[in-house]
RNA sequence: GGAGAGAUGGCUGAGUGGUUUAAAGCGCACGCCUGGAAAGCGUGAGUGGGCUUAUACCCCACCGGGAGUUCGAAUCUCCCUCUCUCCGCCA
């Protein structure tokens, strides 16, 4: 959520940066300006009726002590007429709140200065490029065939279980998966400085609404019924990303500037809807409605905000030197840039069998906005209360990384070579048919 | 799932309709005292919003959340959430 404040002292500023999303956004700041104004007056009118009613009260109490009942009769006769008044403005001042709140919990983040303008995806700055395309002396296969002869995801039983989108990993196919996880997660604890957290992959609305996923994407959530018929449909929610319940851990609380930097890194499954998005790049697991991943979470003074941001793209790419896959990190333009975040980098990892980079791994600085609509402070060293920064990444999906691991590491008998980093996990070197 | 108890500031805890602008204690910050400390004494200290150059003053709201009664609600009524104890069920 946008500072409304600032909204208020530069609408010109906050116009132009909206204007180079490209989405129009800045259209609605004249309502939003607009409804702040209203609020303000109706709130200095009912605030300073609410001030005159508390003083009469406390004069009918200091009457009724004397005695004097007839006059405070009379005078609570004058307040009742003013309490009506009050309770008049009171609900078109809520009104006009309810409204103004909607609006700005719908407008997205400023994109930062140093972000590039654009409109799509092919305006995104390649920024760096690790390794080169692998080459083969055989034609690589795609994913797909892979697990199929390997038997490492049955995705005929997967659609059978629970329809298109949802993968069965089976033999290798499962170990390596969690094999994986378990290497991502210890790398970021014991070598990136992370405190691993396991969050409830159930949220509530409050923790969806805190990163931004509400109320504007809320058809992209798979909502969660609890029991037969109890109404509860809607209160509950399948986390689309760790980032939802871990950033939201410390909602509501004012920190110690001395509990910062926090870096939490957490594994989860992420459950997707991914509505109106059907037929689109769905084949085999590059686009599916639940994939595992591990993200990362930090929350720093906004004057470290942006270091911060690059040390944790750094950690991201780590993960894929490791593994030997050739990725190249972009700068996502102003335009492609998501709703809660003010700069994005994305790794994309090149997967040989598809001919195509594949996005697994988005790092943002959301600056405050997240801390602004989940009440997320911290006091500074004058005693003040500031909103932290809020950055995320993921360090990585592991659908797509499985995918691009095993394209990049197959040879010509048709098995997989397992990078030795990854090989105490999985406690093999090959993947053999 | 059933029965009961409860939710007040950083913590403990008083307050059941009006000097409560929320007592008191502990803890905290600063000052005095001291060679230094402890003790003692004094002062201060919550969150959000409005006004404002201001993190000054003043005003509004906030005693788990929401609605209601009243001139006036921490206090009375209703609904919800959560916590604790006991019982049942259960990985």
């Amino acid at each position: 959520m946008l500072d409304v404040k600032m909204v208020r002292e530069q609408p010109d500023r906050v116009r132009e940066r909206l204007a180079s999303r490209g989405a129009g956004d800045e259209a609605r700041l004249d309502d939003v300006l607009a409804l702040d104004e209203e609020r303000r007056a109706a709130l200095a009118e009912v605030e300073s009726l609410k001030a005159e009613r508390n003083r009469s009260s406390k004069e009918i109490g200091a009457l009724m002590a004397q005695k004097k009942l007839e006059e405070a009769e009379t005078r609570k006769q004058q307040v009742r007429e003013i309490g009506a008044r009050i309770a008049a403005l009171d609900a078109t001042l809520d009104g006009i709140e309810t409204r103004r709140h909607d609006l700005l919990s719908r407008l997205p983040n400023l994109p930062h200065a140093s972000v590039p303008p654009g409109r799509t995806a092919d305006d995104n700055p390649v920024v760096r490029e690790w390794g080169t395309k692998a080459e083969f002396a055989f034609d690589p296969l795609p994913h797909t065939e892979l697990c199929q002869r390997l038997r490492l995801v049955d995705f005929e039983r997967g659609t059978k279980l629970s329809g298109s989108g949802f993968l069965l990993y089976t033999g290798w196919g499962a170990r390596l998966e969690r094999a994986l996880i378990q290497f991502l997660l210890d790398l970021h604890t014991r070598e990136h400085g992370y405190t691993e957290v396991s969050p409830p992959f159930i949220i509530g609305r409050d923790c969806m609404f805190g990163v931004g996923q509400f109320p504007k994407f809320e058809d992209q959530a798979y909502a969660v019924r609890e029991g037969e018929d109890n109404g509860s449909l809607g209160k509950l929610y399948l986390l689309p990303t760790a980032e939802a319940p871990v950033a939201n851990i410390h909602r509501d609380e004012i920190l110690a500037e001395a509990d910062l930097p926090i870096r939490y890194a957490a594994y989860s499954p992420c459950f997707r809807a991914e509505a109106g998005a059907a037929g689109v790049g769905t084949r085999g697991m590059i686009r599916v409605h639940q994939f595992d991943k591990v993200e990362l979470i930090k929350i720093v003074r906004p004057e470290e905000g942006y270091d911060e941001l690059e040390k944790l793209v750094a950690n991201a790419e780590r993960v894929l030197q490791l593994l030997g896959l050739h990725y190249r990190a972009v700068l996502l333009c102003t335009g492609d840039m998501g709703f809660a975040s003010a700069k994005t980098y994305d790794l994309e990892v090149w997967a040989p069998g598809q001919g195509q980079y594949l996005e697994v791994s988005s790092c943002s600085n959301c600056e405050d906005f997240q801390a602004r609509r989940m009440a997320l402070r911290y006091k500074n060293s004058e005693g003040r209360n500031v909103l932290p920064h809020i950055l995320n990444g993921s360090g990585t999906a592991l659908a797509r990384l499985f995918v691009a691991l095993i394209e990049t590491h197959q040879q010509a008998d048709g098995s997989i070579r397992i990078p030795e980093p990854l090989q105490p996990f999985l406690g093999t070197d090959v993947i053999r048919p």
